[in-house]
DNA sequence: ATAATTTTTTAATAAAATGTTAACTAATTG
DNA sequence: CAATTAGTTAACATTTTATTAAAAAATTAT
């Protein structure tokens, strides 16, 4: 889930770091901090962050020496890296991408603008990694091949019905709103208050009704 | 209010921003046009938008390039931004988002959809604003996805009884008066004095008595 | 293209869960 | 100890979801 993503921070000035700590903490992410490219080459084992957001400006070792650094390790090539730059800096941005950076972030730092870049590039990497298959207890779901594997036998969804359980899949536990729901699988459409219950029904009728549960006044969530 | 949101329209095709202005201004929203990124830029200070509706594709500065101006600007980094997209353009939704804008909208514009997209938009700032989940003790509640963990053990709410013990937990240790507590969980229903008792009741059954307390002739606190 | 089939949405109604009240009891306060 | 305030319970009202069947829309086959 992007709200419980890590986030290594890697700075060599203490008032960023805390600023950055605090707007990202705000949001649920979960942070850890370095203030120089040693101790973050360090820490990543450790920690395992889900992105590091790394300062270019850097005494010893600048940043773009360490992200080529990350990229070498077997474990860390596809850890997301997201710079830090000043916005005067002659900095290529090139250079940056060259050496494996996902996006920049120039300062000063908007908050705003931070959170939302921070969200988007998180939730790039999740679709990447998600339109891969799924898999929850007995049941597969690949939305390559629109295939639902039930303890090993395929069975058949419309695609209104195979988005909305694949959606529901991807982060088990949680409650989706139908807000949420109508938002994003339908996204170009306005349907009426039932529509959802009636794919809802179906879907249940054909993978069991226990794995999908009803808060009601607010939504569904997924469970084995 | 929603119905008197103003929006600010930014599109180079006058046929479009005619379009826009027509079916919102129908909507009692206020409306300000623009038709280059440069004149959205200098009518923002002036005009004040609750939401800023882009178009992507514009000649000179595209949308995406307004967007990041407009965040990084001090007074507008939480202005709301809706794109306008072509659906079949090459345009990642993505980038959209990592510009930081919280919608969009693809093309043609169905003005139904348009409108319930703009309310809905504008509903969930007004929502947003402290719904954070929070942790007190072995207590945590979140009220995005509608959970209560009490010592790591879901517990069920239902709606009410939810909403009701995540207003006490807003402050640990504060009275609220019973005034207090209608007037936000009832916000426009006049219910009888045991009501709330009730769901109080209801409430101290599911996490134990011991975190409400009642204040004799006054009203109640969440203590851990 | 047209027909046949399937999918999606709606509308009507049933069922279930939630929310409120009323009547009564218990506790607290001055 | 009388008066006030809160707690409890169960009945009732309201809201929300589930279930159908049928209409509408989209897709596929002819």
């Amino acid at each position: 889930m992007i709200e419980n993503s890590k986030i290594l921070l890697v700075d060599d000035e203490e008032d960023i770091l805390e600023f950055l700590s605090y707007n990202l903490k705000k949001e649920e992410f979960r942070i850890d901090t370095a203030n120089n490219g040693i101790s973050a080459l360090k820490k990543l084992e450790k920690s395992k962050p889900d992105l590091i957001i790394l300062d270019v400006m850097m005494p010893e070792m600048d940043g773009i020496e360490v992200c080529e650094k990350i990229r070498e390790q077997e474990n860390f090539d596809d850890v997301l890296i997201l710079f830090l730059t000043a916005r005067s800096e002659e900095y290529s941005e090139l250079a940056g991408f060259s050496a494996g950076a996902d996006d920049y972030i120039t300062k000063p730092i908007k908050p705003k603008l931070l959170v939302s870049r921070v969200n988007a590039i998180l939730k790039r990497k999740r679709k990447k990694k998600n339109d891969g298959p799924i898999k929850i207890g007995n049941i597969h779901i690949n939305k390559s091949n629109h295939k639902l594997l039930y303890s090993g036998k395929e069975i058949y969804l419309a695609r209104k019905e195979f988005n909305l359980l694949y959606y529901l899949m991807t982060v088990p536990g949680k409650v989706f709103t139908r807000e949420e729901i109508i938002s994003t699988i339908w996204k170009d459409a306005i349907v009426g208050d039932r529509t959802i219950d009636v794919h809802i029904r179906k879907i249940r009728e054909k993978i069991g009704s226990q794995h999908i549960k009803t808060i009601k006044g607010i939504g569904y969530k997924f469970d084995i």
